[in-house]
DNA sequence: GGGTATATTGACCAGTTGGTCAATAGGGGC
DNA sequence: GCCCCTATTGACCAACTGGTCAATATACCC
């Protein structure tokens, strides 16, 4: 008995989507083809008739996940503050803020990280994506350093990016393992009392 | 054909060997007992016999890899520096180091933090560690403090060895993924710039 | 309304998995 | 030299895996 036929973009979605909510609830490890079958409401084999093999769907869902993650955009609300300080410290909450409420996706983020290390592919596409967010750190590093040089010696703005995004991995760290004593406001005094004696 | 008898703690040991060859090798999530079994060179059933289940070598594997990981320890060579700055940058080198020279180790340490997410067993003994960690750093960290009263404000030495602590992690996300563009000297440059403007 | 292309399915397959169990080899105590 | 305890094994099992394929239901075109 053939269910109803759905564009194939439509489909993709669907599976795509079975397949975060099974990445997401029992791993990428335990995301077989039948359980993302299952949470779409199709056959496992028509999951294999769009996605070539369970590892062409994995790929595809790390793509799905980048695309579908809001991550580190300078919003308006932050260019309008005037000191760059003040900007920094609001892009660290904003990002910090993101670990907390969109966790499915940081935790998926992570896992696909920890895959890269022995799959190249997912390893060059998560390679590249902290070089786009460290990017992003730098252009802000770089404004703060060219405000206060003196401040800063030979410290380059590629290093200072570097820990800023460092940091914020460590803190996904913590945060995922055990949610309950992240204190994000105590990380971010931290940070905000060690940063502002720079001015 | 029963292969030569030996003491159980030696096949254990000689077990878990060949579990963390599989585990670091291939990942824990495609560690079989007959993997295991064959690195060891012994039939599966006798993994099965010494440890009672799959689910039991693995958390046997934790416990080995925690008791054969050197971390943290503050060596004399970094306790004979007089001012507690140098301390904090030498001991932040050395964990650094550890990073690239026992890659296997933090790597594994990882896929068990991963798999902490699913597994509250496991997620116990990570953040029990993690806790441990973040004890060690916060020692020093006070130590700073009390020499630098007017340099801290309201920044306190848990929230900095907390800072500390992420910091390291999310140097090993960035070693992990892309150890040819992780460069400890740049890190350590930066860190000590920032830091060092506190004194 | 009939024909065609294709999205969808259930049945099937070979391989791998964790786990059980009866059989047995082998070493230590006597 | 004998016996017993147990470490060790191969054979076996049921469940699950990714993947293939022929059959078919269905939407779309005319």
């Amino acid at each position: 008995m053939a269910g109803t036929r759905v564009s194939e973009d439509v489909r993709r979605e669907q599976i795509l989507r079975g397949a975060f909510a099974v990445a997401t609830r029992d791993g990428i490890g335990r995301l077989t083809v039948r359980a993302v079958a299952g949470e779409a409401a199709v056959s496992h084999a028509l999951v294999l008739y769009h996605f070539k093999s369970r590892n062409a769907l994995v790929h595809q869902l790390l793509e799905w996940l980048l695309a579908n993650t809001s991550v580190l955009r300078v919003s308006e609300d932050i260019a309008r503050f005037p000191r760059v300080l003040d900007r920094l410290h609001a892009l660290l909450q904003q990002e910090m803020s993101r670990l907390s409420h969109e966790p499915q996706h940081t935790r998926l983020f992570y896992e696909f990280w920890a895959l890269g290390v022995r799959d190249e592919s997912i390893r060059d596409r998560i390679s590249a994506e902290l070089e786009r967010y460290r990017a992003a750190f730098r252009e802000i590093m770089e404004e703060l350093r060219v405000a206060e040089p003196s401040s800063f010696g030979k410290v380059t703005a590629d290093g200072m990016a570097a820990v800023a995004v460092s940091w914020i991995h460590g803190c996904a760290v913590q945060a995922m393992i055990d949610p309950a004593h992240f204190d994000t406001e105590e990380y971010l005094a931290a940070v905000r009392g060690i940063v502002g004696q720079l001015g």
